[in-house]
Formats: structure tokens, C-alpha cells, sequence
RNA sequence: GCGAGAGUGGCGGAACUGGUAGACGCGCUGGACUUAGGAUCCAGUGGCUAAACGCUGUGGGGGUUCGACUCCCCCCUCUCGCACCA
């Protein structure tokens, strides 16, 4: 109140009220407005049509790729992170004169649609096309350099149709079939889940839904047949990180070992096992099953205890897989009433079904030798089966009787008849010959991976063209009569289910082959085919005539640069590479490895806060640390991945509206390296938006002189802009090393805002520069702009044009420095005594390593902690520093 | 358990092949401008100390070296991946 007469009264004055308001236009004009210069930048870069690209054989290609978004209907930090990265990268290596393709699409088919549809009362389509326009709006607005023409949405039929045919093909050649498996089985998704799609027995986007067994027919893709390939290529990407590399090796999990051969009693059926401990096969007194294994029904058929073992099977197998075979669940299992002979000891010996065989890897049977192996000995100790040892360890006598746990290290082989005395390394290969000359078995190579289940019971997704007949049988649908339509005038059912088993006038359909009744497939593939060749399409998204231009995709493929979440390391990273191999054999493509660099960027975090009561809180309902609905304290819980349910998400689309695009740009590479989780900081968005602000002020106050002053001045000046000069060139060295050799725009935006800062302070007494001076700080002015302008595009171009110039920097040369004008007249050499330092000195940098050790030894403060002591010895590194040891 | 990575101020992070530890930013402190300041500018800011290029300091302990955040050995903690794979 009293504050307000006070204003009124002061500025009741007419002429001080003018004064004022011209002052504040003025200031209106020249402030630095982030949404007015976005926006107008972004309708040039448009209208220019920058972003464009086409394939030119003159020019250097440089192919750059981000994980293209699921359309989940608006953009997340994520998504800005991962983009913002590629986006510098992009708009770099094109200022460095390469042709770069940074295309960018929709990841459009999967089961948030259907969810979402049946939620809303919508159709799958609409919500993914309505998602993908605001995406987009979004993503124009961070100004990103994406060729928008070469955009695609896997839900169209122009994309997957091509998928249809490659599936086709697949048929044809053997990699895709069809078979009967127990299947994961997720009852929220109400579909089946690859392997790979099952973490820790949950499925792997409903972590609180086990996944069960189920037994169903599934279409496959043989991605084993390039298993051993995939894994040896992995020694040829020396531009994907290690640890990438280890996860897509463990999962491949090559192992080496044997197959062999125990034939049944009473029986002419011999069992297979395989095993990476044939060196022990003279102490396997027992052999077991997995459950699911169908050699187990057929061999308890009537035996008394045929209802028992059934019961057994039944009740395994509807546990949930994590669990039944996690390394803590209790070895279980039941005799089958049937034995079999140890080919090498011609003992009988019993046959388990046991609960820890797993079926889908190895046979689906084991060789058990409970001496040599833990999970063996648990089991005999349990069910009371007898041990025998067959390797004594060095040193040491195992007793049977006595053994507490199973030996698994190296030894000599006893027991064993005539190997005998043999090492049990030595005896892996002597033993793996026997088996083969006597018939038993032979050396084999067992991998992990199994092939690709890709059917769904889904709507949201490509169909499978192929057509059931009574007569011919499963009839692949000719390919000139692709596509096989999705049609879209469905609706969900409402438990979540595919309307398509249940649409006549989808599945009712004439057979390809003899023109009879057919019914049509009505699963569809997994999501994960569409992003297995999405980056070969956009080479040439407008094609028409075959899935790929051969020319195009030659040209511009493999991807130079892939950039996106860690998450997916396994998965997608695979099946790309698995559908590369696939269509280089089938001739659509000319490479083998889709990816020839990989970065992947850390998640976005943020600090969770909870209330004992409350659970999480949105940071609006904390107060001074409090809850606000209820008053108790808040507990922090420490930075995690940002997620609604954790309600610790930050909305990118509020902190434009608020900073505009370039500051959540810079903020999100300042903040961190692209390799490490970034930590989110409001407080650092602001640091990031000063910083602009500076810039724009530094430009603006000085345009008149800046626009004036001669580019390039190379006359002699003094020594603040001499240092000034050095400074420019030593920071365009550090930006373009940062940003070529490892991606670090962090140190490289720190040292633009050290030339920023030190150009402002070169300019302190502005009235005492000249001519000459003036042009030193336009050069670096202009090139902390250029340096710039890949992190923070509007606002730089903003800037460059109120320097004088007319284009967008786009187009503009990356800078390259000059060595002369980094060399130093004056250097700062350390002086240490021991290894402390103990005094600096500067030197003219002419001066040789003789000169400055002479120069040391002087130094009063050195010759005080030398005192009385005698040097024993002076280390001098290049200029930099000398050390006095005494 | 196995494999990979990481531990640096109050915080995010620098220090690239061993050579001034803490660049840059945030925060904090003091000051300037101001009716006001959550704007802007200036100065300071690892700890200890009255102060210093004095001591101390990069998870802990040892070692190599004239010199170690950096290399080697042992230990601790955290993160991620894999995990009964026969």
C-alpha cells in the first residue's frame, strides 16, 4: 500500500513517465524472446525446405538415426534427450559438408492403441494417427532437422505390406515356419510373448503380470540360422559399447559340448541329452526330463505310475516359469517308472521329470551326475539316488558318503573305466571320440537363442498373409495379392481381445491354390518386425515398385550412427540385425550389419518424493518438505527413470512454453554426457536459459560495432584480445574434438560459455576498443554463435542474422581453427619441489627446456623448500612443468 | 554367483596419452544497481587455519613413480545386465 503511493507520487511526473516507457520499449525490442524467434525460424527452415535431403554420389553420405517414438501421444524427456543428441550430431556433420539423411518416423502398431481404444470408446487408428500429428507438432517445435518426407507409419499398409512380403519370402526359404510350442502367454496382453519379451517370469510391459505356459500354434522366424554369424560379428563392431555387445553374446550363449545317446530299457527309443560335461558321463546315475517334453507321455503309458507323474506335470507347468526354475525354488521331480542304459557303464538307470530341466534349451533332457554337478547332487540327495565320484580334485579324496556338495572343479578321472588316470579336460575330447566311434553320441555346439515366435492374437499389428485350406493346407497368400489389409472397421473387444477371429468377413477368404473355402491367419506379428527394417525404408519411404530401392538403400545404408535407449540391447538390436542377414540373402540389401555405430543414452531421472501416506508426490503437493495433504514429512527416495506412476515426470511441451525449445535442448546436453543418466535440475533449465540470455545480450549491445567491424582482423592488438584471439580458436579446436571424438556436449557447451565469458570481459571497457579490437571480438562473437548453433539452432540463427548475415547456419562451413593462432607467447610453467607445487612462473614460450629448468632452480620460493637439501634430480615436462627433487 | 560400469565439493559434472584436482553450470555467501528483486552485474566459494602457492583432500588400504582421480594389488559401496543354460 504505502509502496504503491510511493510509485505513484514518484513517477506522477510526465516527462519521467515518457522517459520511462521509452526505456521499457526499448528494452522490449532488443529482449531475447525464445518462442517469437523459434517460431519464426522454424516457418523459414520450412519454407527454405533445409531439411530436405536427396542422394548425391558427389557427396560424403552420413546416415544418422534415432530410435524412431511408439505414437503414445505426446513427446517425454526421453524422447527430447535422445533427439536432441542426434539433432547436434546431424546438424554438425552437415555444417562439416557431409549429406546427411535424419529421417524420422512412427513406431505405429502395438497394443497401447487397443487399450487406449477400448478405454476411450476410439478405433486403434484414430488414436495412433491423432497421437502422431501432435508428435509431430511437438517435435517441429524443438526444431529438429528431421526430412519430414521421408516419414512413415508402420501401420500403413504402403509399409507393412512390404513386411508381408518379406514374411512371404521367409516362407519360401525355409526362415519362417510354423509350429506347436509351449508359448509365454501374457493374460493382460491376451497374446503371446517371445522370449525375449519375458523379464524375471513378468511380462515385459506389465510387470506385475506372470507370464504362464501356454501350448498353441505360433509362426517363427529362424533367426538361429544366423546365430553363430551374429555372434562372430560382434568382434566386428568396434563402434558399439562393450557392454551391448556382451548382453547380444550372453543371449546368443554359444556353448560347446556333446550330444549323447541313452537307449531306453524295453524300449528301441534312445533319449537324447546334451551336455558341456561329457568328462563326466561315467558318474550319471540318473537322467531327467523336462516336464513339457513329450517323449515323457509317451513312456509313462500305462505304468502304475502314469496318473502321478501326469499330476506332476500338470502342476509344474502351471507355475510360473521365473519362479519353477529360479536358483532358489527347491529341486523337485518324480520317478517316470521307466529306465534307460549309461552308454558307457551299461548301468540302469532311472528316468526323472524334473521341475529345473528346462525344455527349451539343450534336448530337454539332462544326464545327471550328482558328484560333479550342484544341481544334480541336490536332487539325488533329495529323491536318495546314488553318487559316484568319476574326478578326484588334486590334493584331495572325495568320498561319496561325505560330500556335502558336488564338485565341479578340474581333476583326474576315476571310475571311468578307460580313461582312468586321464585329466578331466583332456578327457572332454577322448571321450567325445569314444562316444562318436561307439555310436553314443557327438560333439555339438548348443546356442541359448531360440528362434522368433512373432505371432500375436492381436488386432493392432500387420497381418500374417497366410491362408488356411481344408485341401492344400497352410497356403502362403501370392504375393501379388498383398496386402492383406488391416481393416480397420473393427471395433475391440471389450476383454481386449483380437476382433479378427471373430470377423467372417475378414477371415472367410477362397484358397490360393484350388479356389475352395480358406480361412485367413488372424494373428498378427509382433511389433518388434516393423523396427527391423524401418531404417532401410526410409532410404526410400516413397518407393512403390518393391519393398527397397536397391540404389537408394545402397547409398545411404548402413546407419553411420544409431542412437537410442539402452533398453534396447537385446531385442531390437538383434532382430534388426537378424532381418538385415535375412534380406541381404534375399538381395534387397548390401550389407550385413545394420548399425555400424551405437550410442546409447542414459534415461532421464529425477527425484522421487513419497509420504508414508500418500505414497508418491507430484512436487506441487510438497511443501517445505511436508505433504500437503496431510503434514508429515517427506521422504526422498533417491533419483530415478522419470515415470507417471512415480510421479516424478517433467512435461517437455510445459518447459517450452515456458524457456522455449533451445533451452530444454541445451539443458538436456549440459547437464550430463549422452552415456550417463542425466539428472533432472529446474534449477539448471533456468542456468541454461541465463546463459542464452547473455549471449543475446552480448550480440545485441554491441550489434552496431560487431556489424561494422572488418571479419578476420589480423592486426596486431592487445594483449586481453590477443588472449581473446587464442581463445576463439582453442574453442573451436575443444567443441569440434568433443563432438567428433565422443559425443561430449557437455565440456564442448562449457567451453563456448568460457569464450563467452571471456569475450565479455574483453569487452568491459568497450569505449577504449578500436577498429582492430572489434574485429577480434566479432570473430569471437561469430564463433561462439557458429559453435552454438548446432545445440541452440533458433536462437543462433537469430543471432547470425543480426550479425549482418542472411543465411541459416545450416548451410554455414563448420569453422576450422588456425594452429598459429593457438601457439602462446607466454606459458605458465608449474615449479614444484617433491612433487608440490610450490610456485608458478611465466615464460616465454620460445624459451628451451634448459632455460626454464634454469629459470626454476632461481626461483626464490623454490631455492627456499630446496634450503639446505641438494637436488637430486629435476624433472622437466615440455613447457608445462619442472619438479625439484631433493 | 557371473559379467560390465561407476564411486571426485552442498549438487550436476570437468581433468582425453600419469604432470596446477574441482573447468563449466547450479546452489550458497557478500557487494553493486534498485521503491523492490526470484532480473542483471561484480567478488568469493573442497576442508582445516586469523591468513598464506601452510596442512589436508578424488570410497578405504597398500604399491609403482620425481609426480597418481588416472597404472597395479586387496577391500567396501552403488548401478546395470545375466542368472538352476546341464
Amino acid at each position: 500500500m504505502e509502496s504503491w503511493t510511493l510509485y505513484t507520487r514518484r513517477f506522477s511526473g510526465r516527462r519521467e513517465v515518457e522517459k520511462s516507457l521509452r526505456k521499457v520499449k526499448a528494452m522490449k525490442q532488443s529482449r531475447y524472446e525464445p518462442e517469437k524467434v523459434e517460431l519464426k525460424w522454424q516457418a523459414r527452415w520450412e519454407a527454405q525446405g533445409l531439411f530436405k535431403v536427396n542422394e548425391d554420389s558427389s557427396k560424403e553420405k552420413y546416415y544418422l538415426l534415432e530410435m524412431f517414438p511408439y505414437p503414445s501421444g505426446k513427446i517425454h524427456m526421453g524422447h527430447v534427450r535422445n533427439y536432441t543428441i542426434g539433432d547436434v550430431v546431424a546438424r554438425y556433420k552437415r555444417m562439416q559438408g557431409k549429406n546427411v539423411l535424419h529421417p524420422m518416423g512412427w513406431d505405429a502398431f502395438g497394443l497401447p492403441a487397443e487399450n487406449a481404444a477400448i478405454e476411450h470408446g476410439t478405433h486403434p487408428a484414430k488414436w495412433t494417427y491423432d497421437n502422431i500429428s501432435a508428435m509431430k507438432t511437438q517435435l517441429k517445435r524443438m526444431g529438429f532437422s528431421y526430412d519430414w518426407d521421408r516419414e512413415l507409419a508402420t501401420c500403413d499398409p504402403s509399409y507393412y505390406r512390404w513386411e508381408q512380403l518379406f514374411f512371404l519370402q521367409m516362407y519360401e526359404r525355409g526362415l519362417a515356419y510354423k509350429k506347436r510350442t509351449h508359448v509365454n502367454w501374457c493374460e493382460k496382453c491376451q497374446t503371446v510373448l517371445a522370449n525375449e519379451q519375458v523379464e524375471d517370469g513378468r511380462c515385459w510391459r506389465h510387470s506385475d503380470q506372470e507370464v504362464t505356459i501356454k501350448e498353441m500354434d505360433s509362426w517363427f522366424l529362424r533367426i538361429t540360422h544366423y546365430a553363430e554369424e551374429m555372434l562372430e560379428h560382434c568382434e566386428r563392431l568396434p563402434g558399439w559399447p562393450e557392454r551391448v555387445l556382451t548382453m547380444q553374446k550372453n543371449w546368443i550363449g554359444k556353448s560347446y559340448g556333446a550330444v549323447i545317446r541313452f537307449p531306453m530299457v524295453d524300449s528301441h527309443e534312445t533319449i537324447e541329452v546334451f551336455t558341456t560335461r561329457q568328462d563326466t558321463v561315467f558318474g550319471a546315475t540318473f537322467l531327467c526330463f523336462a516336464p513339457e517334453h513329450p517323449m515323457v507321455k509317451d513312456m509313462i503309458k500305462g505304468l502304475p505310475q502314469e496318473s502321478e507323474v501326469i499330476a506332476f506335470i500338470e502342476r509344474t507347468l502351471k507355475m510360473d516359469r521365473f519362479l519353477r526354475t529360479a536358483e532358489f525354488t527347491e529341486k523337485e521331480g518324480i520317478f517316470s517308472g521307466r529306465y534307460c542304459i549309461n552308454p558307457l557303464t551299461g548301468e540302469k538307470i532311472p528316468i526323472f521329470v524334473a521341475n529345473f530341466v528346462l525344455f527349451d534349451y539343450g534336448t530337454g533332457a539332462i544326464m545327471a551326475v550328482p558328484t560333479h554337478d550342484q544341481r544334480d547332487f541336490e536332487f539325488a540327495r533329495k529323491y536318495g539316488l546314488p553318487l559316484r565320484v568319476v574326478i578326484q580334485p588334486e590334493g584331495a579324496l572325495l568320498k561319496e558318503a561325505a560330500m556335502e556338495e558336488a564338485y565341479v572343479g578340474d581333476g583326474k578321472l576315476v571310475n571311468s573305466g578307460p580313461f582312468n588316470g586321464m585329466s578331466n579336460r583332456e578327457a572332454m575330447e577322448s571321450i567325445a571320440d569314444y562316444l562318436k566311434t561307439k555310436g553314443h553320441g557327438c560333439k555339438t555346439i548348443n546356442y541359448r537363442l531360440r528362434d522368433w515366435g512373432i505371432s500375436r492374437q492381436r488386432y493392432w499389428g500387420a497381418p500374417i498373409p497366410i491362408v488356411y485350406c481344408n485341401k492344400c493346407g497352410t497356403v502362403p497368400v501370392p504375393a501379388d495379392q498383398l496386402p492383406v489389409v488391416l481393416p480397420l472397421q473393427f471395433q475391440m473387444r471389450p476383454n481386449g481381445g483380437s476382433p479378427l477371429p471373430f470377423e467372417p468377413s475378414f477371415y472367410e477368404t477362397s484358397c490360393p491354390g484350388c479356389g475352395g473355402k480358406a480361412r485367413r491367419e488372424t494373428d498378427t506379428m509382433d511389433t518388434f518386425v516393423e523396427s527391423s527394417w524401418y531404417f532401410d525404408r526410409y532410404a526410400c519411404s516413397d518407393y512403390s515398385h518393391g519393398p527397397l530401392d536397391l540404389e537408394r538403400v545402397s547409398y545411404w545404408m548402413p546407419v553411420d550412427q544409431y542412437i537410442g535407449g539402452i533398453e534396447h540391447a537385446i531385442l531390437h538390436l538383434l532382430y534388426s540385425r537378424f532381418f538385415t542377414r535375412a534380406l541381404n540373402d534375399m538381395g534387397y540389401l548390401k550389407v550385413r550389419e545394420p548399425f555400424t555405430n551405437l550410442l546409447t543414452q542414459g534415461m532421464v531421472c529425477k527425484e522421487i518424493e513419497s509420504c508414508p501416506t500418500h505414497g508418491y508426490l507430484y512436487p506441487h503437493e510438497v511443501k517445505d518438505g511436508r505433504c500437503v495433504k496431510c503434514g508429515s514429512s517427506v521422504i526422498l527416495g533417491g533419483s530415478l527413470k522419470m515415470s507417471k506412476s512415480k510421479k516424478n515426470v517433467v512435461d517437455p511441451q510445459d518447459l517450452i512454453d515456458k524457456y522455449g525449445a533451445d533451452t530444454v535442448r541445451m539443458f538436456c546436453l549440459f547437464a550430463s554426457p549422452p552415456e550417463r543418466d542425466l539428472e533432472w535440475n529446474d534449477k539448471g533449465v533456468e542456468g541454461a536459459s541465463r546463459f542464452l540470455n547473455r549471449i543475446w545480450r552480448l550480440v545485441l549491445d554491441n550489434a552496431g560495432q560487431l556489424v561494422r567491424a572488418d571479419s578476420r582482423g589480423g592486426v596486431q592488438v592487445s594483449e586481453v584480445l590477443s588472449v581473446l584471439h587464442r581463445k576463439t580458436h582453442q574453442t573451436i579446436k575443444k567443441v569440434s574434438e568433443d563432438i567428433e571424438n565422443r559425443f561430449h556436449f557437455n565440456t564442448a557447451i562449457a567451453s563456448v560459455m568460457e569464450l563467452v565469458n571471456e569475450t565479455n570481459k574483453a569487452i568491459e571497457n568497450r569505449n577504449s576498443l578500436d577498429e582492430p579490437d572489434w574485429s577480434i571480438v566479432k570473430e569471437a562473437v561469430e564463433t561462439a554463435v557458429v559453435l552454438l548453433s548446432p545445440v541452440v539452432p533458433h536462437i543462433c540463427d537469430e543471432l547470425w542474422e543480426i550479425l549482418g548475415h542472411r543465411e541459416s547456419l545450416l548451410t554455414v562451413p563448420w569453422p576450422s581453427y588456425d594452429p598459429a593462432a593457438l601457439v602462446e607467447e607466454k606459458r605458465l610453467v608449474v615449479l614444484q619441489v617433491n612433487g608440490r607445487v610450490r610456485s608458478r612462473i611465466e615464460v616465454p614460450a620460445l624459451l628451451g627446456d634448459d632455460e626454464i629448468k634454469e629459470i626454476a632452480l632461481a626461483d626464490p620460493r623454490i631455492r627456499q623448500f630446496i634450503g639446505e637439501k641438494s637436488v637430486k634430480k629435476t624433472v622437466v615436462v615440455q613447457k608445462k612443468l619442472v619438479n625439484v627433487v631433493v
